[in-house]
Parts: structure tokens; C-alpha cells; sequence
DNA sequence: CAAATCAGGCCGTCGGCACG
DNA sequence: CGTGCCGACGGCCTGATTTG
């Protein structure tokens, strides 16, 4: 992939916080005091990197030599330093990196277009993640490092939790997207029934999701998904970055359309998983929604809303296996409005 | 036109906090 | 007491703009 050579190589130059790097630094500072470092320094740069695991290999610190014992280098860690709860990635060599980079794509994707609480469980959870990493290990064609998350359970928990961390972020980052549209476009519309109430019929049969008729407060049923805190939100979050930098851009060849063939192949559809994220984000603002219009609590853990998010998956794929016309133009059309 | 510089925002990390 | 969540922050990547 094309990521790898370009700011990875550069990024693994840059920093290695405790190991001395390139003294000798011929070049002139160029630009700010601080230590930037050059853009080109390629061969020093990789005999930097073999002097580091050389070390490594030195008994200069015993722990890192447990850890990675009997491995290929290639399937080299560095462990956690002292005080800090996660394995740190800027430490980690190269082909690791590189692996980590790749799965969390991977992950973000699986969130997209797939599930977005693919490891709910806690068997879920670690084969879900094993399977990710061997996986991008392999894409990568660092099989050493791909088998070795096949055994090393200790690194591999490792790893989960980065990558994890990852898929927590984008779900919580959602939520706050969410929680920012439900003053606006739930509550500050004409009616005259009180927050709690409203709240309540909101919430009840999620009817959240239906847009308003126009001129009057009945629900669209014939536009579920259709109203306009979903829409808002969706394009808010997957779709709207500054210079391409959107992860709907980032994963733009993943859409589809339900139709392999004719011209309804070519509309392409939002995928379940993000539809039914957005429904279920939406719906965790609405309960901790709070008179005073901050949220009680900014929770959105996996497993509190996971049976939520099934409803809205399962609404979805019922449409879909029964109204496959109705769900297609319905996807379409959010594809349509947010694209 | 190429290289230098700018600026905005993403990303990794940290540590506090709440919850079971 | 471990674990997940969350705000904050600093570093740095990247497209845009300027400069010669």
C-alpha cells in the first residue's frame, strides 16, 4: 500500500525517543530550532534502525529481550514503558507499525461498511482482532509478524488494545456529532408537548428515525432513516473533511449498490452498519439527554447500546431481504443527499 | 515552475475519572 | 482495581499559498 513508503518512512526517521539518533547530523538546520529533522536522510536512516534492534539484541534491557525471544526480528515489540497504560506505537519497529496502520484501516472500514461493534464480546473480541492483524500482517507480506499473532497472545492483546482504542475514538467522536444535533432538530421544532414527553415518543419505537409529513407532526414511515438528524449527522462525520480527508472519501470505492447489474447498480447505497451507527448514536443522545441540554452522562460503550445497534441492523436487513426495491431507494437516497 | 512556508486539523498519547 | 471513556495537548502531515 501506498502509505507505507511515504510518511511511515519518514515518521519512523523522526522520532525514537530513547535511543540516541543520528549525531553526526550533517546537515545544516535549515528550518525551525527545533529538531526537525531533514527530509532526506534514507541510508542513514535505515542504519539507524538496524543499530536499534542490534541493541536490542545486546542485553541492554532484559525485558525486551523476554518478550521477543525465539521471535523472527521482524516479529519484534518493544514492551510498555513504566507508566503508560498502552503499548506506544511511535516505539514499535517498523513491520509493526506498518501492521498497525493497516488493521486500524481495516477496522475503520469494518466499521463503515460491515459492523460497528464487530468484538462486543470478549471471544469476539480476540478473535476478531487476531484475525484483523494476521490478516494486514499479511497484505503486507510480513508473515513472521502474521504468525506470530497467531500465538503470542500477550502481544496480540496488545496490539487489540490500540487498535480498539481506535474504533472507541470514531464511536465516540459519532456521539458527540449526535449529541450536537438533537437540540436542533429533535427538540427546537414546533410542538407544544414538553422535552420529557417528547423525548419519551422519540425514543419509544424508534421513532427517531422518520422525518416529519410536511405541515403537520405525523411521522414518514415511507422515509425511515430519512430524518434530518440522521442525514446531518452522517454528513457530518463520514463525510465532510477538508481536502479528501473524509472517511467515506478514505474508503470510497467500498460503496455498493444492492444491484450487481442494470443501471441500479450504479446508485450507490450508504452501507447498514453506518446507517444503523447513526440511528443508534442518535438514540443514546436522546436517552441521556438532559433537561438542561448537557448530557448526563457522555457514555457510549459497546455493549450498553449493542443490542440498539442489532435493532437497527436487523430493520435494515428485513428491508432489505423483503423490500429490496424499497431499500435500495431509500439508500440511495441518503447516499444521494450526504455524498 | 519549483521550492519554501503557512495553517488547519488529524493522530497518538497521557492521565483523570467513572463504572462495574 | 482494572478497564473503558474522554478531554487536552503537542507533534507533524498535507494541501494551499507565496516567493524567487
Amino acid at each position: 500500500m501506498c502509505l507505507i513508503k511515504t510518511h511511515w518512512d519518514k515518521a519512523q526517521q523522526s522520532e525514537v525517543p530513547h535511543f540516541r539518533r543520528t549525531q553526526a547530523k550533517s546537515k545544516p538546520v535549515v528550518r525551525h530550532p527545533h529538531h526537525r529533522h531533514t527530509v532526506h536522510a534514507t541510508q542513514s536512516g535505515d542504519d539507524d534502525d538496524d543499530d536499534d534492534d542490534d541493541n536490542n539484541d545486546n542485553k541492554h534491557v532484559a525485558n525486551r529481550r523476554d518478550v521477543n525471544k525465539g521471535w523472527p526480528k521482524e516479529a519484534h515489540y518493544e514492551p510498555i514503558v513504566s507508566p503508560a497504560r498502552t503499548l506506544g506505537i511511535k516505539n514499535q519497529p517498523f513491520p509493526l507499525r506498518a501492521v498497525v496502520k493497516a488493521a486500524i484501516k481495516h477496522v475503520t472500514g469494518d466499521i463503515i461498511f460491515d459492523s460497528a461493534y464487530p468484538s462486543a464480546d470478549l471471544n469476539n473480541f480476540n478473535k476478531y482482532h487476531r484475525q484483523v492483524l494476521v490478516e494486514s500482517a499479511r497484505s503486507l507480506s510480513y508473515n513472521h509478524l502474521a504468525g506470530r499473532f497467531k500465538k503470542d497472545d500477550e502481544l496480540l492483546k496488545l496490539i487489540a488494545g490500540v487498535v480498539n482504542a481506535r474504533t472507541s475514538r470514531i464511536r465516540t467522536q459519532f456521539k458527540e456529532v449526535t449529541d450536537s444535533k438533537i437540540e436542533g432538530f429533535y427538540l427546537s421544532v414546533g410542538t407544544s408537548k414538553d422535552t420529557t414527553a417528547r423525548l419519551a415518543y422519540l425514543i419509544n419505537q424508534m421513532n427517531y428515525i422518520y422525518p416529519l409529513k410536511q405541515h403537520n407532526e405525523d411521522l414518514d414511515v415511507n422515509c425511515p432513516y430519512g430524518h434530518p438528524a440522521v442525514i446531518s449527522s452522517i454528513k457530518h462525520y463520514f463525510f465532510v473533511g477538508d481536502r479528501g480527508s473524509s472517511l467515506a472519501n478514505k474508503h470510497s470505492t467500498c460503496f455498493t449498490s444492492s444491484f450487481k447489474d442494470g443501471p441500479l447498480s450504479l446508485e450507490l447505497e450508504l452501507p447498514i452498519a453506518m446507517v444503523s451507527l447513526a440511528a443508534t448514536a442518535i438514540h443514546a443522545s436522546l436517552v441521556k439527554w438532559d433537561e438542561t441540554g448537557s448530557q448526563k452522562s457522555k457514555g457510549f460503550r459497546a455493549e450498553e447500546y449493542q443490542d440498539i445497534y442489532e435493532g437497527h441492523e436487523a430493520f435494515l436487513q428485513s428491508l432489505k431481504a423483503e423490500w429490496l426495491k424499497f431499500f435500495h431507494k431509500t439508500m440511495h437516497a441518503l447516499h444521494e443527499i450526504v455524498a
